[in-house]
DNA sequence: GTCTATACCCGGATAGAC
DNA sequence: GTCTATCCGGGTATAGAC
């Protein structure tokens, strides 16, 4: 079911999404849904929650702990990019329904797990301030969000190698962000 | 109409607005509006021209020539972010109806406006490479974007000054990226 | 757990009179 | 340019049999 829906919204939008005609690929009947997913909702949150889950392990998967800080919080953001753009559909359902947040606690603790992921590297950067520090991933995050979302949106071309290009960006904003992050205290 | 389709939207989301239901808020009959706009679409195209507009306006009015260009960049970037906030619908339809880019040479036209308005504090950092320049640009409304995005999603919390917070944050962080620019180049 | 069938609602869009 | 009336399609969700 969910990989049907995540078909359905890459080739249509979250809103091209219904449960019948997700039914109907599937090849049994409109009722069946149902009794696995209470409403349409549910399938959404569903797919909300692999999203959050396979960037968590993207963003978990570092280039060991050897590498500079620097370039484990860059090589995240470029992994955060491409993950956007080879799951567009889970990313997209993450960015449109996103406005739920405080509802299900299940997706905020996961959104969390994200954020941390960063925190380490964030912190050895920071003198150990963790203001500083959550000054730092909240950046991060924003410009790997708003790389993600240009991406998508066509500003990179419609190339294959446009998600290349958009990730190898995101990773040096990101250096240029800790580089210059000394602007950011205050 | 527009107006009406703002307040649709502000309320349910892009997915709530319908020709049907702004009809009746309007007091019209659900024919009438279809003497304006020739389908549901049309509207929706109407409102992220508004926003293009909104948001270059925003970025266009700057603080003056004389400020720094660094300085600008950061205002610039503020103020998209403040724009989105207080226009959550119009950024909303620009965000998720975002990909029509291609169609629409209005819509384009006026998108690449928006970028021009950062040309000049860009090239003045960037020894006038327009490579380099135009790498600038796209971080700045990359991070822009991505403050404005987890803004909307909560990110920031609901209080009315999140909104106060993510701007400076955003501000900060392109005078970051600015600062810490040469890793970029490459 | 799946089926058939259905009740229900709502939106898009048009026709034709005024 | 607006009205009334309507067609058409599609989606959500449930009931009840198998």
């Amino acid at each position: 079911m969910l990989d049907t829906a995540i078909e359905l919204i890459t080739e249509r939008g979250v809103a091209g999404f219904s449960m019948a005609e997700a039914s109907r690929r599937l090849g049994v009947a409109v009722a069946a849904p149902y009794r696995h997913f209470a409403d349409r909702d549910e399938v959404l949150v569903a797919l909300a929650l692999r999203a959050v889950d396979g960037l968590s392990a993207v963003l978990g998967a570092e280039p060991g702990e050897a590498a500079l800080p620097a370039e484990r919080l860059g090589a995240a953001a470029a992994g955060f990019v491409r993950f956007a753009a080879e799951n567009r559909s889970l990313y997209l359902v993450l960015l449109t329904s996103g406005l739920d947040k405080s509802r299900h606690t299940e997706l905020q603790a996961a959104g969390d797990r994200i954020g941390a992921a960063f925190l380490g590297p964030a912190l050895a950067l920071s003198d150990d301030d963790p203001a500083a520090a959550q000054r730092l991933i909240t950046a991060v995050i924003a410009a790997a969000q708003g790389y993600a979302v240009m991406l998508l949106d066509g500003s990179f071309g419609e190339d294959p190698d446009a998600v290349d290009a958009a990730a190898a960006q995101a990773a040096n904003a990101v250096l240029a962000l800790v580089h210059g992050r000394a602007a950011m205290t205050r």
